[in-house]
DNA sequence: AATGAATGAGGTTTCATTCAT
DNA sequence: TATGAATGAAACCTCATTCAT
């Protein structure tokens, strides 16, 4: 593999990146582990191996840095994967499959959607940023379920807003429960077996809908 | 100095009953204002209007305080109302009095059902008070979705268990974001309109299950 | 000897008044020892032999406490002694005994007169306390050189508030090089004769006013 | 390697220069602004528009750039301007003419004179150069002053030495208070009118040295 | 010498908890 | 039990100084 590697591109910068990344790296693990509230700015840079100063070369505060960490999370969550596109002309299809991807999407990154869910209930920008992304996902579905009553292939009476509300609240939930609770209380396994959840949340997306008829 | 223990021992009650009590309601407006993480002991006795150390006297901590303040609100959520008694025989009826007495109870105690939610993602103890509601609130969905399967009314290929996940999901979550993100953002102003919330729902449910057919 | 020790006025307030009493105490001699800026306030409180937090009981922070011990030098600095009002009629022995009075009360303050200095350097709003200060003193003795003027007795040709500056300043900057510079640098040891000191300064404001002719 | 010391050393000497120049005039405006101890080397840095390391290549710390400013500042004050050797044989005329020189000179540069002021209360090192200056300032007046005793043209009566540093003080103090205090308070704007001070100072010299008999 | 990131000692402040009265 | 000051463990953040490039 060719890479740049010798590229000598500015002098120190080098270490500038790297410690931003261990920082960064850090960061997710520390708040992994500890959550938002318990983490310490001394704990990230002892655990990225750097001095606590430097962590100030990099970041405002705690704020900041998990900013930085969602960001890197993020991406991953918009990957959706080739399987969505894939899905052909077929609704039922591109709801299951969108469905699938969601589910593992999120249980790729449960923790951190589950720390940022936390960060939501502590910190005023995050609970906008959480407030813009949530407003962001219902809109889409309210869009895709106007779509689909306009093609005669949903149920008219409903309102596609609060539908919207709903089933995009139910598949949200869904996987927090079934990956950040750990499991399905009182049920079976449920992270152990993605695809049968995957699978009913779709019956019941299109039943909910009465796309069948 | 030999005193009569039966009658004089009472008297010192009356403070620390009265104390306790200013405690609780100080407590609770503070977690409304403040949220759990922020709120400070210091800050409840003064709101109180009570000595610091008083509080020991009557919790061990805020976790403590906070259990007092959430059996309060416990009950204020187990009260359905009547509606869902009389429902009489007809289950879509029954459906439809149950999600509005839920949406109505989450909509009086929004404030302190988000804080219990933010507690859960801090507090290991709470995590796991809140686990078990949870597991009982899908259990016993749980066992109506199971006992209209087995009398024909709802969709036979559903894993009862997924669905009540799911169903319960989209209730709970539903709540929130309408009552906690204070409104359905991008849509109507769902907060204003607890019966077209509610009635969606419901018809949601009904559709889900494929109840009517 | 009898005091009032006994009087058991407020439970633990012995103590905070204690407390309060010891760091000012502690405050004045870290002040003195190590300049306003070089003071800290973990320095302080292990002076006074207090917690670190125990400080914050008592006072805002470095500033709050360096006024406590301000006022206290405030009232030694207010004390003039008897000589001033003993001096009678003869207005040359009332300027006399002042200048006396002033330069004692300075030798005895010295230290935290010029801590004052440092801190106005330093800090807006002693700056400001400063400034009146000045601004009182330099009123006062306009005031004295006006009334002599009026009654015959001072070079007419003086500009009142000029000739107040100037002396006012003669006699505040004197005492300073005199008492907190150490020694008249190239001169006879001044801080030992501070009534040599008085005398010529004496001479010098009568000769200045003319009040001999 | 064996280099020819003369010539190929220089080419570098230009950034140095340059920067080590940067540095100093943005050290006077820092320090102008912020106080001595409120002043940062980075600040400093940043200002001369020059790498924070770079600061080292130069000075040694806060207090070498200091004394590089100081040197500066010393130039201008020792300028007397042609007016004071003009003065001719008048001794009164001398004085005035000092004394409006030093005044001018004062206000020429009155910041950095408040600065020294301050420096000289934090850092011993400054408090011993101050200390010097003020003696030498002293010596030179006890010395004029012993002229004009010895001439019979002054006050026999009065010590030099004494009598040198209230009247130096006078003159020193006057300046501060009028040019960096801002105004005489409760006086006229006497910074507005420089003439009038340098009338007032020299005819109380005059008077307090009972030269005019 | 210039650069600019890394370093880490150091001081402030907060607040849960204790405890003598 | 109430009181309220004392306690002291944290944690944050700053900034002078170093150092590899």
């Amino acid at each position: 593999m060719v890479t740049t590697d010798t590229a000598p591109s500015r002098p120190r910068r080098a270490d500038a990146t790297r410690n931003r990344a261990a920082l960064v790296a850090a960061a997710r693990r520390v708040f992994e582990r500890d959550g938002y509230v318990r983490a310490r700015i001394t704990d990230i840079a002892d655990e990225a191996g750097v001095a606590h100063g430097s962590f100030y070369s990099h970041f405002e505060g705690k704020q900041e840095i998990f900013a930085a960490v969602m960001a890197e999370v993020e991406e991953e969550m918009l990957h959706p994967g080739p399987a969505l596109t894939a899905a052909g002309g077929d609704p039922v299809a591109v709801i299951a499959a969108a469905n699938l991807a969601y589910l593992e999407a999120y249980r790729r990154n449960a923790r951190l959607m589950a720390l940022l869910e936390q960060v939501a209930t502590v910190d005023e920008d995050f609970r906008e940023l959480r407030l813009q992304r949530t407003a962001a996902f219902l809109a889409r579905n309210a869009r895709a379920i106007r779509r689909l009553q306009r093609a005669g292939l949903a149920d008219q009476e409903l309102d596609a807003d609060l539908a919207s509300l709903a089933l995009s609240s139910m598949m949200s939930r869904s996987a927090y429960v079934a990956f950040v609770l750990g499991r399905a209380p009182g049920g079976p396994g449920v992270p152990a077996d993605i695809d049968r959840l995957a699978d009913t949340l779709t019956r019941l997306w299109v039943n909910a809908l009465r796309m069948t008829e």
